[in-house]
RNA sequence: GGGCCUGUAGCUCAGCUGGUUAGAGCGUCCGCCUGAUAAGCGGGAGGUCCGUGGUUCAAAUCCACGCAGGCCCA
């Protein structure tokens, strides 16, 4: 890489590490590939504790985006993290491999669509075909994963498709179906006739699939089984497809809607008949002229019975039910989804509609089809042919009801109709056979199961997914399509036993031989017949293959080929998962069906623990654009991820990402953040460590000299960094150990930027350049380090270039920071009031600042001193301190206080704050009325609380005993000049200049004048020069060689001397300073070692 | 239609086991530094905490109902 020109302790941190980040990382990457860093990290924790982190394997059928570099990287920070705490952590890559979105990217690839049109290329071409597409994209997920610093094992991954992973997901199903919990049912999908296919819901929500079609809007009388007088009496039913009318099976009515029956006139010739329609619609379905003869509930019309539209007979389609009741047919039935916003209130059910099939599955109705998988009729129905298209029917059935008297109202109505997206032919609703896994059996195992899973945030776990589980259904997991894990079930032709088969092994044993070249997939494998135990008869498998997500949520037990070979140690091992992490859209995905399996298969087998899957469930929510909406192809707000990359680097993207707010919440992705991320944490990390390493060099420093004092011999400023460098670590374990990536960010970016840049170094710097390497020296250097090492290490999870690159800096030895230690704080060198003193001095200083600020009364000039009020003995205490007072006194440039005393009644009155949090609950209602009490209390009796004493006071009539805890001291400010104060503190400058300030003031900027000019002339940073230095007007004069001396410290002049004429060969300047006197410079640069 | 989430400064977000000066970063204005320098630092201004009711001594925080947006499901 491009500081390896300069190796060993301490090299200067390349330019490009944070100017050219990408470049920089690839390097960083192409040293770990070299040293095999993350194997040799990997070994080094072999006898660790396991920490069993999952992959979610990524569907490789789609380019990875913005959005996975975040998911990734709340995956990779957390195992580096473990690691780094002394875990194993196997870190398996894994691929989704199987399914419609690969199948659909093959058939746009080879130019053809639908299912006619796969079987005519051939299935076992078209599968092979997507073996190879699967590849495309693991390639890239693979690229961009290492490039984000993914680490994960990609020579080993689990892949899907591979015959060992498809064979244990056979042994999972057949464990399913031993348990009896595997059925087979109806499932109503939306249904293409020309392609010959259901479709997805995925599918159906492709943009155009949902077209305003014209169809007609026809209203039906259906006769009353039992008529009562002698008007004809009906039911009347809406419907806008005609043509499910012949397999219609029920009558739905809502239970709570008030129904009407009426009188109608009919036809011309005078007579009348009786309709049923729900009240609220009556005016619009029946027009003005009706008579209403009563009103019932939906309710009391349950079960009655009706004459059919049409008899079709035999075979019926029976439900999925325990008992099938064929008197159930052709009455009318409650159910909630039905609507008054159209129609008349009670709705015509069919098998072709979602809803219907639930309900005739609850009832146990069977009914008959009419329409057939192709989408055509499969029997005559009165004038309509076997064959015919189903949207053809339309017209002659609504002729056939109309010559027959039973059409009441026929129109024509524009609706939204979905089609399909392929070939835009009408879909219809039909149901499929399907196969079931029979998850209620076990739901509240699952809910049990899930409540002990720890999820971050909890409401994800508690509400959308604890909501979901409450209302489990079974799980279909049958997909009639090509690329998939076969369902391993063969069903008897003869006597329809089934039988499911767990292994290649046994599926060979029972079939006696397997064809060549079989590979566990379609269509080899629907070759394979089994010969019936039952009736000897042929048993053919079923044509299925198993839906995608069983594929993901065997991942447990299928990445290692379980249970075959000498998988059930590493299974044994490797369950339950300390953590997972996905994005939320995974709730109803792999979070289920880990969870679906997991539930089940814990029970059964004595190598899972059971109680629950994963410990802990770690969301992240959706990535935006900039302005807050999603990304998408359409809108073209897509951030490339190589392109961010390629901008600012892996690792600013994997902070920004993690640090900008809280992970589970939609978030936007706003480069300037990630700009900003750079410049103020990098730059500063970077930046700090480069101030350390010049100097160090210079010094050549070394962290091992037996001369560096112990961190107890060290001063205060340098236990106080050791002290918050031991904080910072304790507060990342307690934050990454929650899963909180925010706040280890945040905590880090404090430390840096706040403690360690701009506090320690900045107070500090002198100590590194000033002087002979004494003791001091030492310390400091030596603090620094330790603080920049503890800083490194706590950056790596998140920040694993950087951290790495400096790493190499600091440690100098070729070893990785990755396979370093986190250690856990013992509380060593923490020293709570070092910490608490600083704190205070932090606070005085900045109110000193703002006073400075105020007054125009520039850091430079030195000023005699500030005034300081406290209304806590402590604090008083902590700032009369040797440190405390030094910090103050140099970072405010004062010389002394002018004043530092407990409140005395002159700059301010003490006065009490009531502590509402203890006081509330003790005094309820009167805390109001105490309020103003506590408020007005005199000082001295604020005094007797503070020092521990009590004091009674009048509430209400009521006298109240306070004691130290219930209140809090603060002061009131009467000064009659600029003061600042906190409520704590009281802070005034004492701004009355004497010469001798002046003249310090002058010499100062006489030497940060100077010393712009050495900067200016470009001499290095320890050129010594001759210096020569003269003022027009009394004061600067005098303060020149009042402070000749600082001077001269300050410019490291050699030599420094005052005539007021150039010296020969300078460079020189002039510059008014003061009140209008003239400073005039000149310098040379020194010999060498003069 | 149901579930969940979000609404706090111009922007991005903290705070939310109820407790009295509501915070940070960015931006903006003013200033500083110049031995980390194609950086850095300080100070100031800026807020009906979405709205309306309620509970409470006390509400950004809890509850209810709205409004707006998002995600998932129907």
């Amino acid at each position: 890489m491009s500081g390896s020109s300069t190796t060993g302790r301490f090299a200067p941190l390349a330019e490009g590490a944070t100017r050219a980040p990408d470049e920089a990382e690839r390097a960083v990457l192409e040293r770990w590939r070299e040293r095999e860093v993350f194997r040799s990290v990997a070994a080094a924790r072999a006898e660790g504790e396991v920490f069993v982190f999952w992959e979610g394997p990524p569907t490789a059928n789609g380019r990875p985006g913005i959005h996975h570099v975040m998911a990734r990287t709340i995956k990779d920070a957390i195992c580096r993290y473990q690691t780094m705490r002394g875990r194993r952590v196997e870190r398996k890559a894994g691929w989704d491999t199987h399914g419609l979105p690969v199948e659909l990217e093959v058939e746009k690839a080879l130019g053809i669509s639908g299912r006619p049109e796969i079987e005519a290329y051939g299935v076992g071409p078209f599968n092979e075909r997507c073996r190879e597409s699967v590849w495309t994209y693991r390639r890239e997920w693979e690229q961009l994963s290492e490039r984000i610093a993914y680490w994960l094992d990609y020579d080993d991954p689990y892949v899907t498709y591979d015959a060992d992973y498809v064979e244990s997901v056979w042994h999972i199903l057949a464990r399913f179906h031993d348990a009896g919990l595997v059925y087979r049912g109806q499932r109503v999908v939306p249904y293409c006739g020309r392609c010959g296919t259901g479709l997805s819901s995925h599918e159906i929500g492709q943009p155009g699939v949902y077209q305003d079609v014209e169809d007609p809007s026809v209203t039906l009388r259906f006769r009353l089984a039992e008529q009562a007088g002698g008007e004809p009496e009906s039911l009347l039913a809406w419907t806008t497809t005609p043509w499910t009318l012949p397999s219609n099976f029920a009558l739905a009515v809502h239970p709570a809607h008030e129904y009407v029956r009426a009188r109608v006139p009919l036809g011309e010739d005078g007579g009348s008949e009786i309709v049923w329609v729900v009240a609220e619609r009556a005016a619009t379905v029946l027009g003005e002229s009706f008579e209403e003869l009563e009103r019932r509930r939906g309710s009391e019309l349950a079960g009655t019975a009706y004459e059919p539209l049409f008899e079709l007979g035999e075979p019926f389609l029976l439900p999925p039910s325990e008992s099938v009741d064929h008197q159930a047919r052709h009455r009318v039935v409650l159910a909630d989804y039905v609507t008054t916003e159209d129609g008349t209130g009670i709705v015509h059910q069919a098998p072709y509609g979602a809803d219907d099939w639930a309900l005739a599955t609850r009832l146990g109705i069977p009914t008959v089809l009419g329409v057939g998988p192709h989408g055509r009729f499969v029997r005559p129905v009165g004038p309509v042919e076997e064959g015919t298209p189903f949207k053809e029917a339309d017209a002659p059935l609504t002729a056939d009801l109309e010559r027959r008297g039973l059409l009441f109202a026929s129109a024509r109505a524009t609706h939204s109709y979905p089609h399909c997206w392929r070939c835009d032919t009408p879909l219809y609703y039909f149901p499929t056979p399907a196969w079931y896994v029979r998850t209620t059996a076990y739901k509240q195992r699952m809910i049990d199961y899930n409540r002990r899973c720890n999820w971050v945030p909890p409401q994800v776990g508690e509400g959308r997914f604890g909501d979901w589980l409450e209302n489990n259904i079974d799980w279909n997991i049958s997909r009639d399509r090509f690329w998939g894990t076969p369902l391993p079930f063969w069903v008897c032709e003869g006597c329809d036993a089934e039988r499911a088969v767990g292994s290649v092994a046994d599926l060979e044993r029972l079939a006696g031989t397997l064809p060549e070249g079989f590979d566990n997939h379609k269509p080899l494998i629907d070759e394979v017949t089994i010969g019936c135990e039952a009736c000897g008869a042929t048993m053919r498998r079923t044509h299925a293959v198993v839906d995608c997500w069983f594929d993901s949520g065997a991942m447990p037990y299928a990445q290692y080929h379980w249970p075959f070979g000498d998988s059930r140690a590493l299974v044994r091992e490797q369950f339950p998962a300390s953590a997972i992490a996905e994005g939320l859209d995974q709730t109803r995905g792999w979070f289920y069906s880990l969870l679906a399996i997991g539930a089940f298969l814990a029970e059964e087998d004595e190598d899972l623990e059971p109680g629950l899957v994963y410990r802990n469930c770690i969301v992240n929510g959706l990535v935006l654009d900039k302005d807050g909406v999603k990304m998408s192809k359409r809108l073209g707000n897509i951030v490339d991820p190589w392109e961010a990359i390629a901008e600012h680097g892996a690792d600013a993207l994997r902070w920004t990402m993690l640090a900008a707010g809280s992970p589970w919440l939609p978030r936007r992705f706003d480069p300037d953040a990630v700009l900003e991320v750079r410049r103020r944490f990098f730059g500063t990390l970077a930046n700090s460590y480069r101030f350390f390493a010049e100097y160090a060099r210079i010094d050549g420093f070394d962290p091992e000299d037996v001369r560096i004092p112990p961190a107890a011999e060290r001063s205060e400023i340098d236990r106080w960094l050791l002290s918050r460098a031991q904080t910072l670590i304790a507060t990342v374990v307690e934050c990454m150990d929650a899963f909180d990536l925010t706040g280890t960010c945040r905590a880090v970016e404090t430390f840096v930027v706040d403690e360690l840049s701009n506090w320690y170094i900045r107070r500090n710097r002198r100590r590194f350049w000033k002087g002979e390497t004494g003791a001091d020296k030492l310390a400091a250097f030596a603090s620094l380090h330790e603080a920049l090492r503890s800083a490194v290490l706590v950056t790596a999870p998140i920040a694993p270039f950087l951290a790495e690159q400096l790493w190499a800096c600091l440690a100098g030895d070729g070893s990785s920071v990755h396979g370093e230690l986190i250690e856990s704080a013992g509380g060593s060198r923490v020293d709570v009031e070092l910490e608490a003193s600083m704190a205070v001095v932090v606070r005085v200083v900045e109110m000193g600042r703002a006073l400075r600020e105020r007054a125009g009364a520039r850091t430079r000039q030195p000023l005699r001193g500030i005034h300081v009020r406290c209304c806590d003995p402590d604090d008083l205490e902590l700032l009369r301190g040797a440190f405390a007072s030094a910090q103050v006194f140099d970072e405010l440039n004062v010389k002394g206080w002018a004043s530092l005393e407990m409140d005395d009644g002159e700059l301010c009155t003490l006065r009490a704050k009531p502590e509402f949090r203890t006081l509330g609950k003790r005094l309820g209602p009167l805390m109001k009325a105490a309020g103003g009490v506590i408020a007005a209390l005199p000082a001295e009796d604020v005094a007797r609380l503070r020092d521990g004493g009590e004091v009674e006071i009048e509430v209400e009539g009521r006298l109240v005993t306070l004691g130290p805890g219930d209140v809090r001291p603060t002061v009131e400010v009467h000064a009659p000049f600029d003061v600042e104060t906190d409520g704590r503190f009281v802070c005034a400058l004492d701004l009355e200049l004497d010469e001798d300030l002046v003249a310090e003031g002058l010499a100062r900027e006489a030497v940060s004048r100077v010393n712009g000019l050495r900067r200016e002339s470009g001499l290095a940073l320890e050129q010594r020069i001759h210096l020569r230095l003269w003022g027009e007007g009394e004061g600067i004069s005098k303060a020149l060689s009042a402070h000749a001396e600082l001077i001269g410290a300050e410019t490291l002049a050699a030599e420094l001397s005052t005539a007021a004429e150039a010296l020969d060969g300078t460079v020189w300047a002039e510059w008014t300073v003061g009140e209008g006197e003239v400073l005039r410079a000149s310098l040379v640069a020194a010999e060498p070692r003069s």
